[in-house]
DNA sequence: CTCCAGCCTC
DNA sequence: GAGGCAGGAG
């Protein structure tokens, strides 16, 4: 892997300074949220934006404050609770978690980044992001937003292609100052570049605070070479949709729901049969003799 | 249509 | 390494 020139004299300073005035008021950022907070925050913004975790995050954070009060629920609360934020896993794995955090750390969010990893929902994103943005540590934070941001910045492409994660770090750790504090502002402050100036489809570059030291502008903005992401499936009428639709079903019936009553809201008797297998197999759904619940371990 | 603070399983 | 996984917004 090639040095590139601009490592040496770097994007940090300029993308701290511009973040220092530009950051959004996310309330997960305020000073005084605990790292169980922002380790929530972290699970909902998995694939999932900002404006739609907000009010989702308000409630878990007020209603479960701590690992072991979530942990004192049944998983059926947490998939409740999760709403609609879409891949409800998540709120599996986050009770999960709370309840490994319980059992392993004494109900502390560790901070070590190994600790981290081996927590359930927890990968090379989650776990440095808390590190770094919980506990003030100094970690490479890549996300899609960062990963953007490098590929344009730095290597001067329009997208950076499949991700990578060990390139993705190690590119990330080059440009990291060495300063803690302002590791962390620079974590922060590429993903906030790439998520409100960078963007993927139409980027500000008349209000980026990088532009002078941008590769890809300076190369002229070329198109992007690499392999075509492949296209994403139809959402309408997809198995995807069918899950939804099931678990709308179950997290509303605080009982057992019968497979009769979810055949009238799905008339593809193949996709439901589908949608309740997945979702049995996953743990977000449990057959009883009376139909099917959320849930309750 | 594409994109989004990814992770898990195979 | 590839595929599956929600749902909303642009």
């Amino acid at each position: 892997m090639p040095q590139h020139p601009i490592d040496r004299g770097g994007i940090a300073p300029a993308v701290v300074a511009w973040f220092a005035h530009a950051a959004r008021p996310l309330p997960w950022r305020a000073a005084d949220v605990s790292p169980w907070a922002v380790l929530v925050s972290e699970f909902m913004l998995q694939q999932t934006q900002v404006g739609r975790v907000q009010p989702r995050w308000e409630e878990w954070v007020r209603r479960w404050p701590t690992p072991a009060a979530l942990a004192a629920e049944p998983a059926s609360e947490a998939v409740r609770a999760w709403d609609r934020l879409g891949y409800p896993r998540r709120a599996l794995w986050l009770h999960r978690a709370a309840t490994e955090i319980v059992e392993r750390h004494g109900g502390e969010v560790p901070r070590d980044l190994d600790a981290l990893l081996a927590l359930q929902g927890i990968g090379p994103y989650t776990a440095r992001a808390i590190a770094a943005f919980a506990f003030g540590d100094r970690h490479p934070v890549v996300d899609t937003n960062t990963r953007r941001v490098i590929a344009r910045a730095v290597d001067g492409a329009a997208e950076s292609g499949p991700p990578a994660t060990a390139r993705d770090l190690a590119a990330m750790e080059r440009l990291l100052p060495p300063d803690r504090e302002a590791a962390h502002r620079f974590n922060a402050g590429a993903m906030e570049l790439g998520a409100t100036v960078c963007t993927a489809r139409a980027p500000r570059c008349d209000a980026c605070p990088i532009a002078d030291l941008c590769a890809w502008r300076a190369a002229g903005y070329p198109a992007y070479e690499g392999p075509r992401r492949a296209r994403q499936t139809r959402f309408e009428g997809s198995d995807r949709q069918a899950r939804g639709k099931v678990m709308r079903e179950l997290r509303a019936a605080h009982r057992a729901v019968a497979g009769d009553e979810l055949a009238r809201v799905l008339d593809d008797p193949a996709r439901l049969e589908r949608a309740i297998e997945g979702l049995v197999a996953d743990g977000l759904a449990v057959r009883t003799s009376d139909g099917y619940v959320l849930p309750e371990v």
